[in-house]
DNA sequence: TAGATTGTTAATCGATTAACAATC
DNA sequence: TAGATTGTTAATCGATTAACAATC
């Protein structure tokens, strides 16, 4: 039965069911049909049975959804059902930032370590975790099952950061460079590349300004 | 001579493409192909010249685009030629961050003010930037020609917030909240939504794990 | 059983890629 | 001029939406 590969615009929308699916669960709500959440999410029906068919049926004809279960089979599909040990490399602004935030209300995102290559910040600890020089890494991820590397170094340096997580068996990197990284297909990349993001609005913003010029 | 409604798809890559012809021009290229920049930016060729040609010719037959003169329009479609003005709601570990990360190395993004509801942040420095009370958000606003609110409010705020937002006529939203705003269609969003951006990537780390397992 | 709603197939729509005539 | 490469049209591919038979 080997699972045919799911499209990048699936996967996208999957934390956002999540997302849905937990507040509904929270709310007490305990069925829901397609029809009900397309109306709170503002999407068609028919995707939403669309996507949740990619991993197979999960509702019941005449019935709808579980929500309960329905959550729990997502968060299965998304591998929320454990723990992902994290290390943050670059404990800057955002890194430090970064370090405060991920667990995001949830248990199941644990930051283990934290790296940099200045010298000034070693001992410091960040929410009670302290900084480590960068020659550390490689040991410490071999020695505490890490799983995830958060990359929150300066451009110049993540390329090389980078590769030296790849040859310390990192699974994936959470990459907050402003680089495109070229790692082997089985090192996972995921970018948040925020710059990319408020140059987004900013086109929406002028696109906006120009329109009304137009008297659009 | 109306604009045609750009897709989504072409949007999401104008900053890619601006971030590479930055780095050609800064590394003194004068000219460039549609085939060379495709093998650089592993993309099609084809791809290239119709996402370029959705805002006119930018090229020569026989020769291809001028780095610098193609920089410089795709930065004018991005709104890049000219100065925002943003402030930043919610002066925690995020907002601090973001005040002090969002120029990006670049002028054009100016981070004017920053507001909390927490008394003991008023008068803080960030970045020379000094915290003020929420109550002052909407004459400053007025009164700055603030262009962006960066929302880095917890998710329970977050809804109220926008509201504020949109009624004293900010023009676009950069949120960071877990939240999807409902805002006039004129008020535009860029959600970063960073627990979602993690939970992917801890898909395709899930997804690697079960493809192995099964012997792929 | 009748009504509701899924799972799934078929139709449509849009985006990507290929091809090539226009032209520098 | 000949060669190169764009701008643009046509073909293909994939994703979204619509429709409906299956079934709870």
């Amino acid at each position: 039965m080997a699972d045919k590969e799911i499209s990048q615009a699936v996967i996208a929308r999957l934390p956002r069911y999540f997302r849905y699916l937990g507040e509904l669960r929270d709310d007490g709500v305990e069925r829901i049909s397609s029809r009900e959440l397309s109306r709170l999410m503002n999407v068609t029906a028919s995707q939403i049975r669309q996507d949740f068919n990619h991993f197979g049926g999960f509702g019941q004809q005449g019935y709808g959804y579980n929500v309960e279960y329905l959550y729990a089979e997502i968060a299965k599909i998304l591998g929320l059902d454990r723990t992902h040990h994290l290390i943050i490399i670059g404990a800057g602004n955002l890194g430090q930032a970064l370090a405060n935030y991920v667990d995001f209300g949830r248990k199941g995102f644990l930051v283990t370590g934290i790296f940099d290559v200045n010298p000034a910040l070693y001992g410091k600890k960040i929410r009670g975790i302290e900084v480590r020089p960068m020659e550390e890494m490689a040991r410490f991820v071999r020695e505490n099952n890490v799983d995830i590397a958060v990359l929150t170094v300066p451009k110049s340096a993540a390329v090389g950061v980078a590769g030296q997580l790849v040859k310390v068996g990192i699974s994936a990197i959470w990459n907050f460079a402003h680089v495109d990284l070229d790692v082997p297909g089985e090192v996972k990349v995921e970018n948040v590349h925020l710059s990319d993001s408020l140059i987004r609005l900013s086109y929406l913003l002028n696109r906006k300004g120009a329109q009304e010029e137009g008297g659009v």
